[in-house]
DNA sequence: TCTGGGGTCCTAGGACCC
DNA sequence: TCTGGGGTCCTAGGACCC
C-alpha cells in the first residue's frame, strides 16, 4: 500500500491561555483593561501578570513591594482559583466543539487531536486552528496562543513560538527551521539537568538534539528523552488523552505559614488542616488512601517526616489525624522553627466499603462517612471552610498575611542553592501502624 | 533560578526466589 | 557448603512539569 507523505500525518493542537490568571481577572472586571495587573497577593510575590505590567519591568516571581516601587499604579489581586477554573472549563468546552479528543492538560492548557477532521468539518487544519483561536479570544475576552503540529512536543513548540496571541503552524517540512532557533532546554521535558548534560556533549540547539541518531540517544540518555526525540522527528509517541483524570498516585496538601513556629500544638493543628483538606479531595474522587507521609519543613528547607500505613484504606481525617498525633513526637524537634507542614497520601485506591471483623466498627465507620458526606454538602453550599474539625481550629483561625514581611525573612534563608528538592527530603523513620 | 503548591514517571539497586 | 543465571518486586532518589 502506498504511504502518502503528508506534512500532517496527525494534526495536534496545543492551546495555551496568555498570562491566564491575570487575564481572567481583567476579563471579569473590564475596568482593569489596559492596566498593569498582577495576581499572587496572598503570597506576596507575582504569580501571573498582564503584558502592561511586564512592559513596566515587572517579572515573575517578583516581591510585591518591589513591584509597587517600579510600578506604583499596579493592581495587585489575590489568586482566585475558583474563577480561573470556570474560565478553564469554558476554554475546554470551546475546543470540544471541534473535537471530542481534548486533553485537559492543566488549568490554562489543553491538547486537541484534529486528525482526520477536514472532511467532517469542511475545513483545513489551519482553518480549524484559526476558528478555535478566534472563538476563544472573543468568547472569553482575552487571548490564547496556539501551536499546530504533527506531535504534542512540536505543538508545544508552536504555542510558545509567538506570544501573546500567536498561532504557529509547524508542518513536517518546517520542523528543522523551528528547532534550529531553539535551545534544547526550551523543549518540553528537557530541563536544566539534561540540557547541561547535553551542552557538555556539544548539543545546544533543539535541532542538534533532533539530528543525533537514535543509538546515541539510547546510549546517552533515558527513555523519556528518546520519546521526546521521536516526537521532534514528527513521529507521534504521546497520544492526546481525552480521559478525565479520576485516579491519583498521590494526593498532598502543604501549607507554609508566617511567621515560622516551633509550637507543637500549632504544628498539629496545621497537620490536621492539611489532612482534612486532603481527605476532602479523596472523597470528591471517591478514593481512599492507605499510606500516609507527614512532614514538617524547617527554616532551612529540610523535611522531617514520618511514614506509616493504615490498617485499611480510608478517607476519614479523624483516623489519620489520630495516627499523626501519635507519631508527631518523632518528627517534632523542640526549639526548632518550621515554616510549613504537609501530608502526602499514597497507595490510593477506589473507596469501596470494607467488611470489618468487628461489627461495631463497621457501624461507626458508616456513620462517620455519612457525617463527612453531609459536611462536604455544606461546604458546597456555604463555602469551603464552613465546617472543620476542632483539631484544626488554630490553623483555621490564623490571621491573613500579605506576605511582604514573609519575603523579608525569607531572603535571609537562601541556603541550599542548587540542591534538588528531592535530595533535601530526608525521611528519617519508616513505620508500620498496627 | 532562590524555593508556593500539586503532581508524574523513570531508574538503579537491593531483597528474595528458583 | 565455592558462587551461575534469571526473574520479580519494592524503595529511594532524580528529573521534570504547570
Amino acid at each position: 500500500m502506498p504511504v502518502s507523505l503528508s506534512s500532517f500525518p496527525q494534526a495536534i493542537l496545543h492551546v495555551d491561555g496568555d498570562c491566564f490568571f491575570a487575564s481572567c481577572e481583567v476579563a471579569r472586571r473590564p475596568e482593569l483593561k489596559g492596566k498593569p495587573v498582577v495576581t499572587g497577593l496572598e503570597r506576596g510575590i507575582v504569580s501571573s501578570l498582564t503584558y502592561e505590567a511586564k512592559a513596566r519591568g515587572v517579572r515573575r516571581p517578583m516581591p510585591l513591594w518591589q513591584v509597587r516601587k517600579i510600578c506604583p499604579e499596579v493592581v495587585c489581586l489575590p489568586s482566585d482559583y475558583e474563577t480561573y477554573s470556570l474560565y478553564s472549563l469554558r476554554m475546554f468546552n470551546i475546543v470540544k466543539r471541534f473535537t471530542p479528543t481534548v486533553e485537559e492538560y492543566s488549568i490554562d492548557e489543553c491538547f486537541a487531536d484534529l486528525t482526520g477532521l477536514q472532511r467532517p468539518l469542511h475545513m483545513s487544519y489551519e482553518k480549524m486552528a484559526k476558528e478555535i483561536k478566534a472563538t476563544l479570544d472573543s468568547e472569553l475576552g482575552f487571548t490564547f496562543s496556539l501551536g499546530l503540529a504533527p506531535t504534542k512536543v512540536l505543538a508545544k513548540v508552536g504555542s510558545k513560538w509567538k506570544k501573546p496571541s500567536g498561532l504557529t503552524i509547524i508542518s513536517g517540512r518546517d520542523i528543522e527551521k523551528y528547532l534550529d532557533k531553539l535551545n534544547v532546554d526550551q523543549i518540553w521535558g528537557i530541563g536544566a539537568q539534561t540540557s547541561a548534560h547535553l551542552n557538555k556533549q556539544g548539543v545546544r540547539t533543539a535541532l542538534e538534539f533532533a539530528k543525533k541518531d537514535r543509538d546515541w540517544i539510547k546510549n546517552n540518555l533515558t527513555k523519556p528523552h528518546l520519546e521526546i526525540w521521536q516526537e521532534l522527528q514528527g513521529e507521534m509517541v504521546y497520544a492526546v488523552d481525552p480521559e478525565k483524570k479520576n485516579s491519583y498516585q498521590s494526593i498532598s496538601k502543604t501549607k507554609t505559614f508566617t511567621p515560622p513556629s516551633d509550637n507543637r500544638e500549632y504544628a498539629m493543628s496545621q497537620l490536621s488542616k492539611n489532612t482534612e483538606n486532603a481527605c476532602i479531595k479523596l472523597r470528591r474522587h471517591n478514593l481512599a488512601a492507605k499510606k500516609v507521609f507527614f512532614f514538617l519543613k524547617t527554616q532551612d528547607f529540610r523535611y522531617q517526616g514520618f511514614e506509616f500505613n493504615l490498617i485499611r484504606p480510608t478517607d476519614n481525617p479523624i483516623e489519620i489525624i489520630k495516627m499523626i498525633d501519635k507519631y508527631c513526637g518523632l518528627v517534632f524537634a523542640p526549639g526548632k522553627l518550621f515554616r510549613a507542614t504537609g501530608v502526602i497520601f499514597t497507595d490510593i485506591t477506589e473507596n469501596v466499603c470494607h467488611q470489618t471483623d468487628l461489627f461495631r466498627e463497621v457501624i461507626t465507620a458508616e456513620k462517620i462517612s455519612r457525617i463527612f458526606a453531609s459536611a462536604d454538602g455544606i461546604a458546597k453550599r456555604y463555602g469551603k471552610h464552613t465546617l472543620f474539625l476542632g483539631s484544626s481550629f488554630q490553623a483555621m483561625n490564623q490571621t491573613q498575611h500579605t506576605g511582604d514581611r514573609q519575603e523579608a525573612t525569607e531572603r535571609k534563608n537562601n541556603l541550599f542553592k542548587g540542591e534538588t528538592k528531592r535530595k533535601r527530603l530526608g525521611i528519617p523513620f519508616l513505620g508500620e501502624a498496627f
